[in-house]
DNA sequence: TTTTCCATGTAACTCGTTACATGATTTC
DNA sequence: GAAATCATGTAACGAGTTACATGGAAAA
């Protein structure tokens, strides 16, 4: 349901054609986000039919057409709806990695250390690549911020797991 | 795949039925993951016919007769390399709540924080539900660890945005 | 002139879920 | 005697992905 939000709040600032909004959300909000071409395109599709947003042809010359779609008022009704539950809930997250950190004893402690170096080596590289993304202002900078300020705790917590793993070798 | 190193990494240690599995992971580790039933018999099923398990009848009685799983000489070598692939990676989190935030403005400064306060809440209970479960001790406890460490940090996130919000109105 | 970009879409697949079915056994 | 628990599974569905198809336009 949140890439409908987001797809509604986005459309709610100005119409947008399909492509475009994929685009802009693989490219600017990459770090937080994510829509494939197929996803987007299926959402539209649903969401035009539901009557939550318009669609209308534009053709410019002789490229491809254009779907561009705009808010309805049924879609300002559904965007607030979906915008106070989204805000007013949280959906628990599960780390991938954590079935890997059960099992971290049964290596040799050197292994377990080299591994664990590679990971933070990539949280360390989406980080950088977070914080070198110019900041927009208004509310819609708080995803990257918050995802800025989430790898840094998990920097934090990969040093306190390798630091006990030192402390065992 | 992550599923299939929690399961692989548990009949290690000793051989069990999927019952078993499925009631440990939901009930045990419920904080840091989950495992429906139909998924853990259906893994179970695609990891014993790929020969990484091997599997026992056994029947008490007049009891439902139970499939017993145990690890293979095969399914020792793939819980290495799941083991260390996913040591060595860092699989990157979406938090779905970035979507509502990244509208925060949207909303009159009152409804925000109305809606985020019960999202604090939602939290706060699930971080006082982790720091509720026993340590077991061993690399195992590591995963609800971090759980702990990441719920900290939300707490300590969600925070920041609501003195910027109270600092609007 | 071949590749890349724009713009849309379909088909098949993966992973996981919910809902349901079965049947014995222990508990209230 | 009814309800919950043990133990296994199937069927249908949902959300999202990858891979592919199309066809013109701009760029290399």
């Amino acid at each position: 349901m949140e890439r409908k939000l987001l797809l509604l709040g986005l459309l709610r600032r100005q119409e947008m054609h399909g492509y475009q909004l994929y685009e802009f959300i693989e490219r600017d909000l990459a770090i937080c986000t994510d829509l494939k071409k197929p996803t987007a395109y299926y959402l539209l599709d649903k969401m035009a039919q539901d009557g939550w947003i318009g669609e209308e042809q534009v053709q410019e010359g002789n490229r491809p057409p254009r779907k561009v779609y705009h808010l309805t008022d049924t879609g300002e009704i559904v965007f607030q709806e979906l915008l106070r539950a989204n805000l007013s809930s949280y959906q628990p997250v599960r780390f991938s990695g954590d079935s890997g950190l059960a099992f971290l004893d049964e290596l040799p402690a050197a292994d377990a250390s080299a591994c664990l170096y590679q990971r933070r080596q990539a949280i360390s590289d989406e980080l950088l690549a977070a914080q070198s993304i110019p900041e927009h202002g208004g509310s819609a900078q708080l995803a990257l911020r918050h995802q800025v300020h989430h790898l840094e705790s998990e920097l934090v917590w990969i040093d306190e797991v390798l630091a006990r793993l030192e402390g065992k070798s």
